[in-house]
DNA sequence: TGAATGTCGTTGACGGCGCAACGATCTCGT
DNA sequence: ACGAGATCGTTGCGCCGTCAACGACATTCA
C-alpha cells in the first residue's frame, strides 16, 4: 500500500557491519568455549545465571527466560549439564509441577575454571577494540533494541 | 599465570545489552521471514547476495564467504532454494570442479516480494529506535569487530 | 610429464534448537 | 467444591548448521 522505506546507504553499511561482526564474534566465542571447556554458549550461560542465583538454584522456567531461550532449550541444556555433573535437578517445594536446577560444587569449579578464558576471548574480540565511548554507545543501542522487543507490543 | 582482567560494570552491562538485544532481534527477524516468506535468514541472504552479483550468479565458494557460512551450509541452502525454484545450478566454465548458482526469475520475484517486509521489520525493531548518531556508532563498532575477526590473526 | 599437494562442492553423521503435543498440576470463577 | 483453562517441564519430530571424509579436478614443482 504505502511505498517501501528502504535503508539508506549509512543504514545499510551499519546493518551489514553489525550483522557480520556479530556473527563472527558469536562463532569465535562458541568455538573457544567448545574447545576449552566442551560446553556450548547456552550451556555456559546457564551455568552463569545459576551461579548468580540465590542458593545457586532456579526453576526451569526462570532459566529459560534468563538466557532468552525456550523451555525445551532449558530442559536439554540442563540435561546435558546434569549428565556432566555440573548441575543437579531437584523438585520444587511449593509447586509439584516444578523442577529446580542447582549448581553443584563441580559445576561451580568448572565455571571458575572456564570463565577466565571466556572473558579473555570477549576482551580480545570485542572490548579491546573499543573505546570507552564505544562501550557506552553499545550499551545504549543494545538496551534500546532489547527493551523494545521484550514487550510483546511489537 | 597473570591475573584475570574481568569486565568492569559498564562493560558487563554493555555486553548483556548487546547480547540480549541481538538475540531478540535475530529471533524476531527469523520469525518474520519464516512466517511471511517461508525461508530462513540464511536462505534470504543467499538470495540477496545472488541478486547483487553480476549476472545474478556466483560460485558456491563465494556464496559461502559472502554469507559468512561454510561450504556445506551454502550447499544445503542452495539445495533448498533450488528445490523451491528460486535458484538454478550451473557448471562452471573455467573450473570443472566448480558449481555456480544463479537466481531464477521466480527467485528474483520472490525476493522482490519478500524484501519490503524484511526491511520493514529491520526498521521497526532496530533503526526506528536509533538516532543517526547511533547508526554511525553501530557501523563503527561492527566494523571494528568484523575487521578484527576476518583476518585469522587471532 | 608426473606426483604431491591444495581446492572445490557434496554428503553422512551428529548435535542444537524450536514447535507442538502431552500428562501433571495449579488457579480461578462460579 | 468443581470444572475450565492456564502453566509447568518433558519429549518426538523435523529443520538447520558444522565437522570430517570423500572423489573430482587444479596447481605446483621437480
Amino acid at each position: 500500500m504505502n511505498e517501501v522505506r528502504w535503508l539508506g546507504k549509512e543504514e545499510q553499511q551499519a546493518w551489514r557491519a553489525y550483522l557480520d561482526g556479530t556473527r563472527l564474534l558469536i562463532q569465535a566465542l562458541d568455538r573457544q568455549l567448545e574447545a576449552d571447556a566442551g560446553v556450548s554458549m547456552l550451556d555456559y550461560e546457564v551455568l552463569v545465571v545459576l551461579s548468580e542465583a540465590p542458593e545457586r538454584r532456579m526453576r526451569m522456567r526462570d532459566i529459560a527466560d534468563a538466557v532468552l531461550s525456550t523451555r525445551s532449550g532449558a530442559t536439554r541444556a540442563v540435561t546435558r549439564l546434569e549428565r556432566l555433573g555440573w548441575v543437579r535437578r531437584t523438585e520444587c517445594a511449593d509447586d509439584r509441577r516444578g523442577t529446580e536446577a542447582e549448581l553443584t560444587e563441580a559445576g561451580a569449579a568448572k565455571l571458575a575454571a572456564t570463565a577466565p578464558g571466556h572473558v579473555a576471548a570477549v576482551r580480545t574480540h570485542m572490548f579491546d577494540l573499543l573505546t570507552p565511548a564505544d562501550v557506552t554507545h553499545l550499551r545504549s543501542i543494545g538496551a534500546k533494541v532489547r527493551d523494545h522487543l521484550q514487550r510483546p507490543a511489537s
